[in-house]
RNA sequence: GGCGCCUUGGCGGAGUGGCUACGCAGCGGCCUGCAAAGCCGCGUACGCCGGUUCGAUUCCGGCAGGCGCCUCCA
């Protein structure tokens, strides 16, 4: 169990995993609101953290990692009203879908998806809390945070209070004590089909404190890992810090860990964020239809996580090129037998200290092409088997996936046909051969062994 | 305007006070009937200007450009 560090927003360092009594490590990080399709930002924090579980487990911690669903928003509404159906089947129907998508990813799911609709009562009681300690109070209905009474709002996002806005819709600043005080509760608004019952009256709760509540409610407090994308920093995560520190007196999490935006271009123009207003977004279930799981996912693990990552299909394409160079070195030939070679383990080594250093997939990724080129030169006992285990841990061990012999008798056919043609030294026949196997999606390899079929891209 | 981040070879993308990141693409060679796969080799990358240093892409300052957040946002 090596010492995994992981560079905190609050304190700005890197700071080690501190596990529980029995190696449990919890991670909590926020997941989309579903009111669309999710696109391949959205994907880029569920992949981040389901791997980072996995080489958690891997190293021997117990982790468990819950990923929240925001499913109750003022986006929702407005989708569903514009599809004309109601909200709450319109973000069942996106929770589908993100689901789906998600799964083709093929990297598992989490240990916990909590939804907001499905957490009110827990929510409730953390308001209430807020209410009898003083931080917060109830105005027309709605329910606010104040802000001013929390010493270290701002620490987080490293923001002046006295600089900044929370610019909540219209209607909400008269009622507010204080400008920077944000919604906890928001009493039903017309027009809004769903609403819970509350000691405010009806109504839903704000965005953050769902996130403070459900977080509690599966790791306690003061669990080791809080994440999300870069743009929830501030206001989503310094709100949910200021909630439950003010309510219960104790840090929600150890360590703040975010994620860098997905860019994408438009038209030849600069980078920017990708992401719905700017009409740049890629949605993750096309990518993985047009790409495969595996480009996507080798495209987010070829960056670092913290740092921007340049979207294009050409990178997608890209990614299934690293990825075959892989795939080629394990389908062809096998490792000679006996304990893993030095060279081997000290790859591995280099390889889990660059996971455990920040999380440093591309490092990671670098030695483990730098494995395979080693053993490329010359067979190594175990190269194989590690390079297998490590991809694992990267999600791709999909390009350890055995056979694709799903060969069918036309192409058996046609490839002895060609070997026959070579024998006789009638080229022209042969290459004509082989052009119709490319047809059917074959490959043809002359190897010392003879001819062999391999899938076209695969 | 405030806060933070970034600027590395054709592209993507790590990293380091002096030692090949890595990958993709390209070029040359080997192998091959020709290919593919693979192997060998190549192009001598660190925005600009100062400073610290024996030595800076790496530290400090300034400048320029870009990005993110400050409003729903992964």
């Amino acid at each position: 169990m090596r010492e995994v560090r992981i560079r905190d927003t609050l304190s700005g360092e890197e700071r080690a995993v501190e596990a529980g009594p029995g190696g449990e490590v919890g991670i909590y990080a926020c997941g989309p609101t579903t009111y669309g399709p999710i696109h391949i930002g959205n994907a880029r924090p569920y992949v981040v953290f389901m791997l980072l579980r996995r080489f958690l487990a891997h190293e021997g911690y117990r982790p468990k990692l819950v990923v929240n669903l925001t499913d109750v928003n003022d986006k929702i509404y407005e989708a569903a009203r514009e599809r004309g159906v109601s909200s709450a089947a319109h973000a069942e129907e996106m929770v589908a879908g993100y689901v789906a998508d998600t799964d083709a990813l093929g990297l598992g799911r989490p240990d916990a998806e909590p939804k907001a609709t499905e957490t009110i009562g827990p929510i409730v009681g953390l308001i209430e809390d807020l209410v009898a300690t003083g931080h917060a109070y109830e105005a027309g209905g709605d329910v606010y945070f104040r802000v001013r009474g929390f010493a270290s709002y701002g620490e987080l996002s490293n923001r002046d209070p006295d600089a900044m806005d929370q610019g909540e819709e219209a209607g909400s600043a008269e009622l507010k004590e204080d400008r920077l005080d944000f919604a906890l509760w928001k009493a039903r608004k017309p027009g809004e089909d769903t609403a819970w019952p509350s000691p405010w009256g009806e109504g839903r709760p704000g965005w953050h404190i769902e996130c403070s509540a459900m977080a509690e409610e599966l790791l306690g407090l003061g669990f080791a890992i809080h994440g999300g994308g870069a743009d929830l920093v501030f206001p989503h995560h310094e709100n949910e810090r200021a909630q439950t520190e003010a309510a219960r007196e104790r840090p929600l999490a150890r360590i703040w860990m975010h994620n860098g935006m997905v860019e994408a271009r438009r038209g030849g123009g600069d980078a920017e964020k990708m992401a719905k207003s700017v009409g740049n977004v890629f949605l993750l279930g096309e990518a993985i239809r047009a790409h495969g799981a595996a480009a996507v996912i080798g495209f987010l693990v070829a960056g670092h996580y913290r740092q921007p990552l340049a979207f294009s299909e050409a990178a997608l394409e890209e990614a299934a090129a690293r990825n075959r160079r892989i795939r080629e070195f394990l389908r062809e030939g096998a490792d000679p037998p006996g304990e893993a070679d030095t060279a081997v383990r000290r790859r591995r080594e280099a390889f889990l200290d660059a996971l455990a250093d920040d999380f440093n997939t591309p490092r990671a990724l670098a030695e483990l092409f730098g494995l395979v080129a080693d053993a490329r030169r010359e067979p190594l006992p175990g190269a194989r088997a590690v390079v297998t285990e490590l991809l694992g841990l990267l999600g791709l061990e999909s390009l350890a996936a055995a056979g694709e012999d799903d060969r069918d008798e036309e192409a058996d056919r046609l490839l002895a046909a060609r070997e026959r043609a070579r024998a006789e030294r009638d080229f022209d026949r042969a290459d004509e051969l082989r052009d119709r196997l490319g047809e059917l999606g074959w490959e043809v390899r002359d190897t010392a062994e003879g001819a062999r079929l391999v899938r076209r891209g695969g």
